[in-house]
DNA sequence: CCGACCGTGGAGGTCAAGATCGGTGTCCAA
DNA sequence: TTGGACACCGATCTTGACCTCCACGGTCGG
């Protein structure tokens, strides 16, 4: 009986233990935010010592930092399969918001990361949610350019105010709406509301003064 | 010239040191956020010394809960007043988006604390802010299922998508295109966007456009 | 004129949490 | 089998921030 290969607590190969490491981290900080999570918590979520976390990960920081581009990357691989899933800009929206709804039901709860971080005043944290959020935006102000003849400018305004409407209205049928509203009829809800809201502008726009 | 009241450092009546303090506290909890944020620059901000800062509040956490409240506060009487001011739901819902507007917009800043908060995982913030949204969102609700013969929960959900595209959109009109297009354009845009989509659902009154 | 009092200011205590060092067990190779 | 080296763990250090104690100055009553 020399192989403990099944052992949780063995020596593992050194992506192995830092992906554990990576899932340990996640849900401590998904429960507890990140400023009350404490390295702690997290080394003994992770069955290891603090010492091995370091190994991985310089810093709480870069730990961190590491979980939310991973959680950026699913969101943004969810949105954009929808979006080139097709060329039609109503199915567009409703792909666009069906992926937030999923993302945000993802049971390892990645969305807290990105949409509700308490490291937000950090400047990297904050410049890779602003980046996440206008590369969204964009993506819808794009089909919005399309259907109407607003400036980009607009266009990106009314991008990110869809955006929020997802994210928004995403997390509160998470959290007080899930039980009642299958995600699908949630998602075409809000999907219906956006999407009659963008159809509903002009084709030629003039300012107004 | 026995008496020094335009001294800003000298006796002060109560209420008016602790509003000193409060504008202060402000200013420091906006600028850096509640974690980043420290005693002694909140002391030093107002010209007070930090035992008079737990003379008014008893920690920390009570400060910013003071601040939180005034901000939720004026955000509520913005919208409120909106929304007594007319019966045309139309309007109404011009007039609560560009109360969130106008929120985003204060120079003090209070929709830092509202809508950014580094402490939202504390559980007293986290029940204030979910209680100012829900009262938003269920404002909207009530005018949506005048206008339309959803059921109450979907008219919930709509409401916070609406809440979250003024939210969001505001937030990012006031950092990236507060030059470009004007407060009261971005906001008719966005109502515009919310209504569009509101009025669009079944069962709805004809729109008097 | 003088003494007592009250509020201010800066220095310090405590504690939590992030970031590391000696000891140890295990695995591999000759 | 056995020696060596590597990777891991318990215990520790330090920093930083929230929260209170000693000396000082101004004011009011006798």
């Amino acid at each position: 009986m020399t192989r403990t290969d099944s052992k949780p607590s063995g020596r593992l190969p050194k992506s192995e233990r830092r992906a554990q490491v990576l899932a340990a981290a996640q849900e401590v900080f998904v429960a507890a935010g990140y400023h009350a999570a404490g390295m702690d918590d997290i080394a003994e979520r992770a069955g290891v010592s603090k010492p091995v976390l370091y190994q991985h990960f310089s810093s709480k920081l870069d730990l961190y930092l590491a979980l939310l581009d991973a959680g950026i990357e699913e969101l943004h691989a969810g949105y954009a399969a929808g979006l080139r899933s097709t060329s039609d800009n109503k199915v567009r929206v409703q792909r666009t918001v069906q992926a937030y709804f999923a993302f945000v039901e993802d049971p390892q709860g990645a969305f807290r990361l990105v949409f509700e971080s308490d490291l937000i005043n950090e400047a990297a944290v904050r410049e890779r949610v602003d980046r996440a959020d206008l590369a969204v935006a964009q993506a819808i102000a794009h089909v919005i350019t399309e259907d109407t003849g607003l400036s980009p400018q607009q266009a990106l305004l009314l991008g990110s105010g869809m955006l929020g409407m997802s994210q928004v209205a995403a997390r509160r049928w998470l959290r007080h709406a899930r039980t009642e509203i299958s995600r699908e009829e949630a998602a075409e809800l809000i999907a219906s509301l956006g999407w009659r809201g963008i159809s509903g502008f002009p084709l030629s726009h003039p300012p107004e003064d």
